[in-house]
DNA sequence: CTGTTTTGACCAGAG
DNA sequence: GCTCTGGTCAAAACA
């Protein structure tokens, strides 16, 4: 509640910008990005390079753009309120430690990200328009990913290129990504670590920067600690997590009333499966740790903004996330707390926990032994939707529950699939700003074809099926990164809704 | 002696 | 009102 007041994120009145640390220890390691000596290329750099290779005279292509596309501006929305969280999952190893303190300037860029709400002449009831995944590449900042020109092509961008274009490239990027950073709109900040090693069969050019590669791995975190983050922590409780496979261990900034905590799931091994920040620290890391750590010596304050900030993207900047109708998976969706709330993962915990988990992990074809030893590819489901894609996607949906969530006058609704036997979930909430706009996301995978009586008019599902072609079999969550088209008039074959799949989508309600 | 960790109990929120 | 669950407390143990 109140320890996540502080805000990580400055938000301008009128162009709210998050403030990122610009170097972190996972950070740190891309900060050479493409510029560090010898150094391959990041994997935001490829990333970038990606897009602005496809879209290069997109005037939208930040990712900071793309949200912005997925989100109203200040102006537009009357009742967004003063603040909520964007929280920021990334992963990382503890174990393939990496060389945390060298880094050095790079770059990065840290600093602020604009999340310029250029709308680009969108009517506000305009949001986000094609589905797309991303996956964050391991250790890339969500600052470094947020602040890459290029890294999400924008709605326009997509539009600008065919589906399959669109598909292709992004998926062909993220096959190669191995890990995801997931980003969500809760209060807290979420670190889930990357695979030891990497299970999964990297793209062709993922060589260069494929998760074995543990250069772009975060490192300093001591089994003992959940993670050198420059702040000594104190725990105060640990308990076994239904749904989880391992024990949660909480812990307190020990710094005098600073209200910062974390969550840490530690694998039997020591592994750092998940670290979730909440709140932000009120005071600068210890120096003596953090100084001796950076190798150069120039832990800044925004340096160790990083950590406490990172998921604090807090503020209107997230509410108009759920405006936007971004959800975000795997963090358990858009959670419209306030400032200060804590994170919520109702959604992906609320229910069969543990078989939730599985079928999570085995919706992204991550091998569920493999996950829970540190493995674990975290997948996020950004996706927006229309209404009337809300239940018309082909499926047939049984509403198993409702939930209000504080700040949204609108429920946030739940469904389940009524196929015998599939365990595909629908997250439903509409956004707080517009009703008509709803947040839709997705877990798991369908066991079954699309009931033939029940075919839409939409298209999500042919485009899965379309990028799902794209995507490696099986390999599990790399193919994260995805631009979809999604004309409602567009006439396709239902598909399934792509299962732990990253997806943004804008539609006009109409 | 101080600070941290451990761990069972307690509390509050949600269903 | 009951149960379940996540989060926190706090005393004891440990370093």
């Amino acid at each position: 509640m109140d320890e996540n007041r502080g805000l990580s994120l400055s938000v301008p009145s009128t162009r709210p910008s998050i403030t990122l640390p610009p170097r972190s220890t996972v950070e740190t390691l891309f900060a050479g990005g493409g510029s560090g000596p010898g150094a391959s290329p990041g994997p935001m750099t490829l990333v970038s390079n990606f897009f602005s290779e496809n879209d290069p005279d997109s005037d939208c292509r930040s990712f900071s753009q793309l949200l912005s596309g997925a989100m109203l501006s200040p102006a537009e929305i009357p009742d967004r309120r003063p603040s909520s969280h964007l929280d920021i999952r990334h992963s990382y190893s503890n174990k393939e430690s990496v060389n945390s303190g060298g880094g050095g300037g790079g770059g990065g860029g840290g600093g602020n990200v604009d999340f310029q709400f250029s709308n680009n002449g969108r009517p506000s009831s305009l949001v986000v328009t094609q589905p797309s995944m991303f996956t964050i590449p391991p250790g890339l900042s969500p600052a470094t990913l947020l602040d890459s020109p290029g890294f999400f092509p924008q709605t326009q961008a997509s539009l600008g290129m065919s589906h399959q274009q669109a598909l292709a490239q992004v998926t062909a990027q993220a096959s190669s990504l191995p890990q995801i950073h997931s980003f969500t709109s809760t209060a807290a900040t979420y670190h889930r670590l990357p695979p030891a090693k990497p299970d999964h069969n990297t793209a062709k050019d993922s060589s260069d920067f494929s998760n074995s590669d543990n250069r772009y791995y975060p490192s300093s975190i001591a089994v003992d600690k959940p993670a050198d983050d420059g702040y000594n922590w104190r725990k105060y409780g640990q308990k076994q997590v239904k749904g989880s496979e391992y024990p949660r261990s909480y812990y307190k900034c020990t710094h005098p009333n600073c209200p910062v905590k974390k969550q840490v799931e530690r694998s039997v091994e020591g592994q750092v499966t998940e670290i979730i920040y909440k709140g932000q620290h009120n005071h600068q890391p210890p120096q003596s740790k953090r100084g001796k750590d950076s190798s150069n010596g120039t832990s800044s304050v925004n340096e160790h903004k990083f950590e406490g900030q990172i998921g604090n993207f807090n503020h209107s900047l997230m509410k108009d996330q759920e405006s936007s109708q971004a959800t975000y998976e795997h963090s358990g969706s858009s959670d419209s707390e306030e400032v200060g709330n804590d994170v919520s993962r109702v959604d992906e915990r609320h229910e069969d926990e543990p078989q939730q988990k599985r079928r999570n992990i085995e919706a992204r074809g991550v091998d569920p032994v493999s996950s829970h030893r540190g493995v674990t590819e975290p997948r996020i489901i950004v996706q927006t939707t229309s209404e009337v894609d809300l239940l018309d996607d082909g499926y047939r949906w049984r509403k198993y529950g409702q939930k209000v969530v504080k700040g949204n006058p609108h429920p946030r609704s739940y469904y389940k699939c009524t196929s015998q036997g599939c365990n595909v979930r629908k997250h439903v909430e509409r956004a707080a700003s517009d009703p008509k706009a709803v947040i839709t996301t997705y877990e798991g995978k369908h066991t079954h074809d699309v009931p033939a009586a029940k075919n839409s008019s939409h298209n999500i599902a042919a485009n899965t099926a379309a990028a799902a072609q794209l995507q490696p079999p099986n390999h599990g969550g790399h193919s994260l990164i995805r631009r979809q088209d999604y004309p409602n008039h567009h006439q396709q074959q239902p598909q399934p809704p792509p299962s732990g799949l990253l997806q943004f989508k804008e539609e006009q309600i109409t």
